[in-house]
DNA sequence: AATGAATGAGAGTTCATTCAT
DNA sequence: TATGAATGAACTCTCATTCAT
């Protein structure tokens, strides 16, 4: 019976290896010039083994863009857990603070979302992970509103504020500042004025935290 | 006489036929997926010809985003110079009411300068038409920070913000903001909540630049 | 085990099954017209197949190329290592006719070196057949040279002579020769006398050959 | 009626500045490599103009051809014209002279002849330009062909030379080793001797004429 | 399970030539 | 006569995917 569950391991840590190598290769170019002949290269496996992992190119770059977010969602999910005794306000600086941690660490993943926002979601919605990574856009996005909802319950935040609007300004507003910032060696070179970047998207949180504060009742 | 302005009048009009074309070629599907062949069929003119005003595909796609963007900026700039009388933060309502409705009448442009801003500027540098769609972005940022400058000086926005800084959270943010606005489809699906799309970019921009606002002295 | 070899085996079969169809099919007109498509269709193969075993076309067509001179030059090496017991003269004078079986039995080829050296050798210098190529017809020259040398040591070829130099002279010449005897059909039009082409080649061999041989000490 | 003859003139004027350009723009980099666009422009002159005097692209090259070996063969002419105190192995030596000239003069109209003879005349033989050039050549056969047979008679060349197949020995070889003289810088990297290959023409002539020459009743 | 050879449908681009003006 | 815009057939090369072993 441990047999079955070897496989199982030997399958997953496989899948693992391949995920890693498309990684480097997709992120090294981009996943439009990358082959999937660079893929098996860099995976030290043959192109058919690919196939027999992943369904099609896209379906591994789903896996590659699923792998990465559920890093920032997991780490999303035990804030929370962890947070029972925090505020909204303070558990939205946190998530904010994950954000900007992704970002840092992460890049080439925050730059594929975007990407990939910015196409609309739309490449191959008929591939098995397309689902799956959905699932977890909506998860962080149920979060979020639950945070936000806890702050207007505990008076952190203010009772006015729309969650899922204000997820969503949040959420749209922060990623589209990343795409600035990203840009930021193109930018730079076309505006007449010096601006540290790396002031960028933690300014535009702080703008927009402030927004939301509930400062009733301080005084 | 005549002849060659009516030949250089020609060429524009036949030039913008191509465009025409390409535009509802490229934007039918996406900019990867059309090919020439598509576009000379749309355009009812040969491939060969496409390349007689367009050095490749890249810089066709660039003439678009071009023509696309010049409107945005033109009517900005427009807003500008009739805007003698008004207050910066005048103008950067009615900026902000331009980019609402380039997104309402142009969305495939919008969803283009996003798919663009996503994968880092970086498509074709040595594209002829590179550097002219690089300044139009230049520009519009140019007047966007123009106008945060005057509202600084007329007192209608709060002097201690960062011209810079708030023209980038506020294109970026906004940028962003529209992404999630053209995948509402797919969002909405997966958020167990009833939001009126329609309102998430002007909220957003409402927020905004309630934040930038100089509400000193009002009493 | 075996399996590789035979892998090994199969690939090398493929590879001249390919360069016997490309042969046929670049002979057949000209390497510049012969397209890609027709080398497949002959190959039975498709054209995806050709560039697994062939970077570039220009690289299939030196391939060709190789594997007729190295004919030639193989043969060469042949009768210099067994015949030892041979003059330097008598080994220039079978030399000699090993060229010219080559060019009646491989008249094409022939031409292809023709063509190639009246360009300059200068097709693709950066394919990776051509250094082969080239070191092919270093070790011709090269062995003509040590030819000669022997010749002037045995007594056999006069002393004074240039061994370089009159290898080129007499390749060189040849191939000149051969250039004018391929265009026998023109040529004959053209001039108003009789002259049976098939002499034209050995006639200038001798003629030359008899311009090196040392007749001292002869009686 | 002078004014056909200027309109005539002013063709041929025309004619000549489209060779002129077309001359420089093919031998720049090569005559496949060089477009009708390429040759429109150094001409200054409109495609279509280009197609007003030259049938076709061949048409124009052949014209050039004939244009430069015509060069040659007239100063044949000349020196045969005035070398009637002259023996016959003189003329020879005149005549090989001017072949060392040309090359050194207009090495690129000898590689461009070279290229042609050695795809063995076949380019285009329905073009209108290609009788006259073939016609050209027979006529530097037959000069040459005559001053051999001149020798014959005044004792300057052996009498047991056939002077056709002496013809061809002569030019095929000397364009043979030209051939190696162009591809210099190739031969002379890959073979373990040093050699000036100005020497290489020149020495080949000499051996050449030495073996036509009448040495009987000399001494 | 793993291989890797084979596929084949295109892709973008070029250019000699034509023809309406 | 001269133009130059338009053509369109061809070209080489790529690569995600399949399948026999």
């Amino acid at each position: 019976m441990g047999v079955a569950e070897r496989r199982e391991r030997e399958r997953e840590e496989r899948r693992n290896r391949i995920l890693d190598a498309a990684e480097r290769v997709f992120f090294d170019t981009s996943p439009v010039e990358a082959t999937m002949d660079d893929v098996a290269a860099a995976a030290e496996l043959s192109k058919g083994t690919l196939y027999l992992y992943f369904k099609s190119k896209d379906d591994l770059y789903l896996a590659i863009a699923h792998r990465g977010l559920s890093l920032l969602v997991g780490r999303m999910q035990e804030t929370v857990a962890q947070g029972a005794q925090r505020t909204g306000f303070e558990l939205l600086e946190q998530i904010s603070a994950h954000n900007r941690r992704f970002g840092r660490e992460h890049p080439e993943h925050l730059k594929s979302m975007l990407a990939w926002m910015a196409s609309g979601f739309r490449a191959s919605p008929d591939s098995p992970g397309f689902a799956e990574y959905q699932a977890l856009v909506s998860n962080l996005f149920r979060i979020v509103v639950g945070i936000i909802e806890r702050g207007k319950t505990d008076g952190s935040i203010r009772p006015d504020v729309n969650a899922l609007e204000a997820v969503m300004h949040l959420w749209g507003g922060t990623m589209g500042v990343w795409m600035l910032y990203f840009s930021r060696a193109e930018v730079s070179n076309r505006v007449p004025m010096l601006y540290d970047f790396e002031r960028l998207v933690p300014s535009f949180q702080e703008t927009f935290l402030r927004a939301l504060k509930n400062t009733e009742g301080e005084s």
